[in-house]
DNA sequence: CTGAAAGCGCTTACAG
DNA sequence: CTGAAAGCGCTTACAG
């Protein structure tokens, strides 16, 4: 009365049914040529025909691997802004994944309820295999940690900030030639007069009073030398501070609506700031791209979808994902191996910028 | 010379320091109260102390837990639309998550690349103690299979297709009333002639020429009954499509200039429409809200943000996020204890009506 | 090519 | 209250 179905069949119920050992399904399984291929065969279809699958417990408790990356989100994920551009970023990651059989566990770096260490906490207790960090400040103590662990892990999407830190892997796309782009842009626009929208000092990783995010400075200084190269020059009285947000954007272009006739182009350091100003140069009457042409960055979904749709600098989020679980499963392979481990290095991708109806009038 | 600090301390190591055995480190470290609170004090210093943490896998193999919830992604996640909606939805999800000490593995249902199940494989691989799924079709195989595995799990989001499964978990808002809710709301401002902007058939997981989206065909029966209660009908030149992105309805309504006039209403069944929408209007010179009234369907922060800031259906997403996990967690305790299986239950939210400038003219 | 055996790091009756 | 021992489901030298 065997029941050849049960709900979770172990090796030894297939070695059972096939007649032979443990050892033989394990081998067969894991795709060993010490079996013959015939072997191999007959004990997959057992296997599929029972519905095995490997304990991934039991096996993570031998080969010390999982199965699974962590994906460490940055802080301000909550905030719409942040949040709206990574999922993306997400979607494209876990593609890549997918595609190598890896789960996914995605988590911030500390516990909001009990302040634990996230990370430290999926590391110690062996529950990933490497680290996607997401993050635009650099612990010390984390980066040793790391190492400590033998913990591969990859920092994605933040520049490094400006004392680098040697000998980490990081893939970043390259803000200051973004800002150049739309620089120049400008420049063969023949657009003279520029108003700049940047977040300040409010976007949600920087510390009140604290330097500028370098995400945003770069763009801004990468900006700076696409009109210098021109002659053109950014005054401070055309920057105006938002703060990441479509409303905060619209707010601070209708609170400068004294001498706005002045300007003949508009840079907001992301697309959301884009629309919010697209939106108040429309009710102050200025026509994009006639009057004023626009220029956003991040190339979101939004930016395309937008009336007139936007002008943007594209962030190479697919390149940027690839390159980010390539390198970090590269790194994983390795750590298994015998040879040395390879030196870090930091991969930077190039923007592109999309012209679309804003600044194509 | 035995060095005291480890890469990994297992419970041998906190056992020898602590001249106890495996077993009273086990129970201490589990809160048992077997031991004394003051070994047990003890032995959490030690531990601490040399950075010890449960080895996940060989934890698992025995009590059969893991300390991991698996949230299926709905089909059409990668696009915008989808993808948008949900990352609030995730949000929320993971902060509950994290109070409760549990990991979270993101997930597609199906390999894009293999092909295979992922559900199945995360459930035989044993790799989640539960799942919350976002799927707007119930496939009776998958339901019976998780059944079969006891596997806890509950449906979330998406309302339950025509003819409903009994006995199923699972948590969704009420589109029905959040569409009764913007009808009404029409009405009480006075408006007469509405126009409506709706997905058709196009949502993501809408089969081609199959019967419309419940969750968007459920917001416009609420609608029209709403309106209907105040005596005004919605016919069927009153209804445009769109595709749920912003520029579809742009373009929609562009396309649509002809007897616009007439309206002095639109509602659309999302917040992206939405804005497409009023970006046509204004283009076409009819004024929100004073000579046509905006109501969008999700309350994303975007609504908030556009200006004039957007009159919408909020989707109690902190509370479906709240009451899903809450419920799984449940049964996931349930599961472990002797009484007999809860019985399944539905549980509908309901939404509120947030009103904006867009409404409010 | 194949199997018996040890062991990964825990938990939990069972016996004191 | 505490410990020795069995066992969770695998993998992998080791011996044939």
């Amino acid at each position: 009365m065997g029941a050849n179905v049960c709900k979770t069949p172990t090796l030894r119920d297939v070695a059972r049914m096939a007649g032979v050992s443990m050892s033989t399904v394990s081998r067969s399984l894991n795709q060993s040529d010490l079996i013959p291929e015939k072997t191999r065969a007959r004990i997959r279809k057992i296997a599929d025909q029972i519905g095995f699958e490997f304990n991934s417990h039991a096996r993570s408790l031998i080969t010390r691997r999982v199965g699974t990356i962590g994906l460490i989100l940055p802080p301000g994920y909550e905030s719409f802004g942040v949040s709206f551009y990574h999922a993306t970023l997400h979607n494209a990651l876990r593609s890549v994944l997918e595609s190598n059989d890896f789960d996914l566990i995605v988590s911030f770096l500390a516990n909001r309820f009990t302040g634990d260490n996230n990370m430290r906490r999926l590391v110690r207790r062996r529950k990933v295999d490497g680290l996607i960090i997401m993050q635009p400040v650099f612990e010390k103590d984390m980066i040793e940690f790391l190492r400590s662990m033998s913990m591969p892990f990859v920092f994605s999407h933040y520049p490094p900030p400006e004392g680098v830190l040697p000998g980490i892997d990081i893939i970043y796309p390259d803000n200051e030639l973004g800002g150049w782009l739309a620089g120049r842009h400008f420049a063969e626009l023949g657009r003279k007069k520029i108003l700049c929208v940047t977040p300040g000092h409010g976007s949600p990783w920087s510390t009140p009073g604290g330097s500028p995010d370098p995400e945003f400075s770069l763009r801004l200084a990468g900006f700076r030398r696409g009109l210098g190269e021109s002659g053109i020059r950014l005054a401070r009285e055309d920057l105006l501070t938002g703060a990441l947000t479509m409303n905060s954007a619209y707010d601070a272009v209708m609170a400068r609506r004294q001498g706005l006739a002045r300007y003949d182009g508009l840079f907001a350091l992301n697309d959301l700031m884009a629309m919010g100003a697209m939106l108040a140069l429309r009710d102050l009457g200025r026509k994009v791209p006639q009057d004023v042409a626009v220029i956003g960055y991040d190339d979101t979904d939004l930016a395309e979808s937008m009336r007139p749709s936007l002008t943007t600098v594209h962030q190479p989020r697919e390149e940027l994902s690839l390159a980010t679980c390539e390198h970090l499963l590269e790194l994983i392979r390795l750590s298994r191996g015998v040879g040395a481990p390879p030196s870090a290095r930091s991969i930077v991708l190039a923007p592109r910028l999309i012209v679309r109806e804003s600044s194509s009038g």
